[in-house]
DNA sequence: TCTGGGGTCCTAGGACCC
DNA sequence: TCTGGGGTCCTAGGACCC
């Protein structure tokens, strides 16, 4: 058996855990940029505040309503996340962190009841975190989706739903739209609909070898997970990225190269510090730039560049992502959005060096090493790469943004007395 | 003024290999 | 008369996830 633990309104109940003066009342997350709203207090939803839709459109709503509004806080959701994962820890030694706020973990010869359990788990992460969660137990990772999506909807479960009996999952999978099945968005429904497939309980039945023609294996799988045979693994260990992007919108738009170039040079520098993380070293680097494409004369340019070795030093990946993008620059356009990606990645621990061509030097290696201990002791931003800039203008909107309560020094919050 | 960011996997089709 | 079989690698594009 597998459970699924999801936060609820995962960004928003962060933001309650260090403001409890919020709690039962409405609050929204915003993207990036303040870009549109991301995520939801359950009393913001109820005032029937829309999700993913742009914060200009709706700010009066917001106003009118009295919703605390915040922009998106990563280095608090991300900590708060690392929280919840060390509780559940204490609950199953095989974890698979599927994303920032869900988990899936291993319960196979876990002895006793499973409701029993789930309640434990969830009483546990709300008393050491403060985050409210909801528990799913099944025996496929897409029937944990399933019960978890349960023990949130519906009251009488109270926040933990069991599917270990198919004349539950069948119960369930009846009165679920196939699209509230993992995997399955509008494109694929639409086609199922062709096979005349609509509830989740019309998947499970249907005859899987039907099915992958109008799709693929992953839709048989699916099936085969919905019947409760599991195909999908635990993956306790995160494989390696295979690809690592940093793109980011501008907070101001730009027509003039330096600005643009800054940014270029931030995100470089940041795809490094993941690839770093990783122990891996980059060959090729994508960059792009574009105007707004909700906007007129929407231009748009991109290019794929060489290093001249295997490497994971910062600064030949900033002055590679910085040449690149000049030559991308066309005067007399308003660039909004650009990004660096790295698209071809080694492994450290099994490149092999050429014996003709010098690869990245000792020196290179050194000097990255000294710069990751001055950050993992003092910030990320305690040092950077003048190419970076210092007053960033263009840098992203927050205008709502919360302290890092748990990650800065002078974020710590004060109690008074 | 104003619409995020970061990924993964699959398939089809072509080129090429022995 | 008659023209194999098995495979890899790459790319573009589509779809999905949170």
């Amino acid at each position: 058996m597998l459970a699924l633990v999801d936060c609820n309104s995962f960004y928003a109940s962060c933001e309650q855990i260090f403001r409890p003066d919020l709690r039962g009342r409405p609050v929204v997350v915003l993207s990036n940029n303040d870009g549109f709203v991301v995520a939801r207090s359950k009393e913001a939803k109820a005032l029937g505040i829309p999700d993913l839709e742009p914060f200009h459109k709706i700010e009066h709503l917001l106003r009118q309503h009295n919703v605390t509004i915040f922009s998106s806080n990563y280095p608090l959701y991300g900590d708060i996340s690392d929280r919840v994962m060390t509780t559940l820890q204490a609950f199953s030694g095989r974890i698979e962190v599927y994303s920032i706020d869900e988990m899936f973990l291993d319960l196979s010869g876990m002895p006793g009841d499973f409701s029993e359990l789930g309640r434990e788990i969830k009483d546990s992460v709300w008393q050491n975190v403060r985050m409210p969660v909801g528990v799913g137990i099944a025996p496929s990772k897409t029937l944990a989706k399933v019960a978890n999506h349960a023990a949130k909807k519906i009251p009488k479960c109270g926040g933990v739903c069991v599917l270990d009996e198919p004349h539950k999952w069948e119960w369930l999978l009846k009165r679920m739209p196939v699209t509230g099945v993992w995997g399955i968005a509008k494109r694929l429904a639409k086609r199922l609909e062709d096979l005349r497939i609509y509830s989740a309980w019309d998947l499970a039945t249907a005859n899987p070898k039907i099915v992958r023609r109008a799709s693929n294996v992953n839709l048989e799988r699916t099936i085969e997970e919905l019947n409760g045979r599991p195909c999908l693994g635990l993956e306790d260990v995160p494989p390696a990225k295979k690809q690592i992007y940093c793109t980011r919108g501008f907070g101001k738009r730009s027509d003039t190269l330096e600005p643009i170039q800054e940014a270029v040079a931030l995100y470089a520098s940041r795809a490094v510090d993941k690839l770093r993380a990783q122990r891996s070293l980059v060959t090729t680097l994508h960059v792009f730039l574009h105007t707004s494409p909700f906007e007129p004369n929407f231009v748009s340019a991109s290019a794929a560049a060489q290093l001249p070795y295997p490497t994971d030093d910062v600064r030949l990946v900033a002055a590679l992502a910085r040449r690149t993008v000049a030559s991308l620059y066309r005067p007399g356009h308003q660039y909004v959005k650009a990004g660096v990606g790295m698209i071809e990645i080694l492994d450290r621990r099994h490149h092999q060096f050429d014996m003709l061509e010098p690869g990245q030097s000792v020196q290179s290696d050194k000097l990255m090493a000294t710069l990751d201990a001055i950050k993992r002791r003092h910030g990320k931003g305690a040092v950077f790469l003048a190419a970076q800039g210092v007053s960033q203008p263009w840098y992203m909107r927050q205008k709502f943004r919360s302290p890092e309560y748990t990650t800065r020094w002078t974020d710590i919050p004060c109690v008074k007395t």
